[in-house]
DNA sequence: TCAACGCTGTACCGATCGGTACAAAACAAA
DNA sequence: TTTGTTTTGTACCGATCGGTACAGCGTTGA
């Protein structure tokens, strides 16, 4: 049993909130105030529980980057499902979790990654947005290896190539829903991907 | 003939200076000292000449976006080429363009795109990103509705979806180029792109 | 009941932000 | 040369940035 007072707030949903600034506004572009009036705490109780603006950040892209691999790229292997199917639903999920209309617009990780080009954005915080970037592809990069219908289509041959080609995608929609674009706008070029790959 | 003193820059390569900060930096990353020790000059001769902040950042969109309408759309109508090899031309070109290292990485008006999202980009500055964006995809989608071979391909029907298709592959791999992505690498997303029209 | 400990709120730190006041310097017209 | 006009350099403005010192409060174990 620890001792000394409680903590007076719920730490996940603190960072849950915490999230949501950095996607809104960007790791620089989110300010102590914003993130503390959103977490609903103040700075010090910020800086004893997470450590400081870098390590909070480091956290907030570690709890994306779990939510984006638990919840979509397991889709990717759903048994009893044609390739084409699941590769549909995988990016279909992605889209819509792009243009949600109840979270920040576009994906948090990509945000991120194109503002880590400003220079501003410490070290260590990069990396995480590195490996979650690097995941995506190396999921699909290994189902192209070893999945049976992927074989068929000649997939498995630079597979790697290949898994780019679908992240470079994602990436761009994620590009269209950060400025608006509707998931009805965005959704036809799923279709055109898929057809890239001669899944139809 | 005008009085007073001269200016004691060249106001064009002083704003190339400026468009090469906030391409690297970001709007708000962009700091007024980072902007004046790279355009040889101090605060009041900037203001002076451009205006302020808001105003010299709306000034190097437009030259940005003259260059590339300039630069690189005009190799969609070169004549005597068939459309699959000038649709190629102009890709390349942009993806060259975006993975240029004498350059900032990726597409500076894409990247400041995904910055405006964060709400920190002056409204008046927003015109002219999405103006720049949007000329891309309709000069495509004139090209795909007026061009006779796209009309062999069927392109003309959704016109402006097909080339809403090839505006987000561009717009992923100038998320990936800014990320540090090497030509070697992205340039086999051109083919898949040319693969999902039909045009091979 | 009380001391030890950890969290909370306020109030502050130096640094940097975008922007400007002011005077000296450089030019054109008189 | 004088006068009027515009640019340049310095030195500064209030506001905000990330981060912290410190005192008070709540909790646990003795």
């Amino acid at each position: 049993m620890t001792v000394g007072r409680k903590l007076a707030f719920d730490k996940d949903a603190a960072l849950e909130a915490a999230m949501e600034v950095f996607w809104h506004k960007g790791y620089v572009g989110a300010s102590l105030s914003e993130l503390t009036e959103a977490m609903g705490i103040n700075k010090p109780s910020l800086y004893g529980t997470f450590g400081n603006k870098e390590a909070l950040f480091s956290q907030a892209v570690e709890k994306y980057a779990q939510r984006v691999s638990g919840s979509y790229l397991g889709l990717l292997h759903e048994s009893g499902l044609p390739l084409k199917e699941r590769l549909q639903r995988f990016m279909t999920a992605m889209l819509s979790a792009q243009c949600d209309k109840d979270s920040p617009r576009g994906c948090f990780i990509s945000a991120c990654l194109s503002e880590s080009a400003n220079d501003d954005i410490p070290e260590s915080a990069i990396e995480g947005l590195y490996n979650a970037h690097q995941q995506m592809r190396d999921t699909i990069t290994q189902l192209f290896q070893q999945d049976e219908e992927a074989h068929a289509y000649g997939l498995d041959k630079q597979a790697s190539e290949h898994a780019l080609f679908i992240c470079t995608m994602l990436s761009g929609t994620a590009a269209m829903a950060r400025t608006g674009k509707d998931l009805s706008v965005l959704s036809p070029v799923i279709g055109h991907t898929l057809a890239a790959l001669g899944l139809e």
